[in-house]
DNA sequence: TCTTATACTTTGTATTACTAAGTATATTAT
DNA sequence: ATAATATACTTAGTAATACAAAGTATAAGA
């Protein structure tokens, strides 16, 4: 029951988690599901399938460009999401929209 | 653009900001688009169109339940929406998973 | 050798905010 | 009287996204 909310709740704010965390520096798929984890300290527990299909959005929306990382040794391939400069103005963007929605509960849930 | 990112972050609360409003009174539904509009500070301004799929869905889900009013002289027959106990219990628990939510998003956008 | 962690891809499902169109009555302004 | 606006509820259809699940593949550690 409590999981159908959770679901719905989360909808739109992972695109702002995940732009938010490239803004930094440029991080691959796996990374980008672990610092979720601990930054959130366990509530975003992102799935790869939860992720890629959100990074591939961003790319097509041009808000982050791919790069396979050059082989380093017996490395792994991965690619390397980086944030455009039309992410980060998206980004403060969405930001801004949630602040709004978020203020709009409080005084609901509050008053 | 922001629109799209704004729909999505409203799902889910708004069956919470419903089920709120009706905690301290049986609503009808034109009642309860002047106070989400009112107390969110234009945040959010449903259509009737918007509400009531989602008093039908409370309902269907046992969390309100719904009265025509009495004639009362020449007054539009109105539908009031009432909540049930599971309602309140269902409320406090989408309540702490906003929380949970809201907090993570916070923990990641801030730190 | 087996398990676990790392790493990316694709398909399909369930859910929900919103638009739009429809029906109908009461009140207020012209 | 008439027109416009506010009130009041209903239904059908669209777009968007979190998630599960299944698949492919390599590296490291037990």
């Amino acid at each position: 029951m409590n999981e159908k909310y959770e679901r719905q709740m989360k909808k739109g704010v992972l695109d702002m988690l995940v732009l938010k965390l490239l803004k930094s520096e440029a991080k691959y798929g796996y990374q980008i599901i672990q610092e979720m984890k601990e930054k959130s300290e366990e509530t975003f527990l992102l799935k790869d399938g939860t992720l890629y299909p959100i990074l591939y959005r961003l790319e097509d929306d041009k808000l982050v460009v791919s790069k396979w990382s050059e082989a380093v040794g017996k490395q792994v391939p991965r690619k390397y999401y980086e944030i455009t400069e039309e992410g980060k103005k998206t980004l403060d963007e969405i930001e801004d929209v949630w602040k709004r929605i978020s203020d709009g509960v409080l005084r609901i849930m509050e008053g």
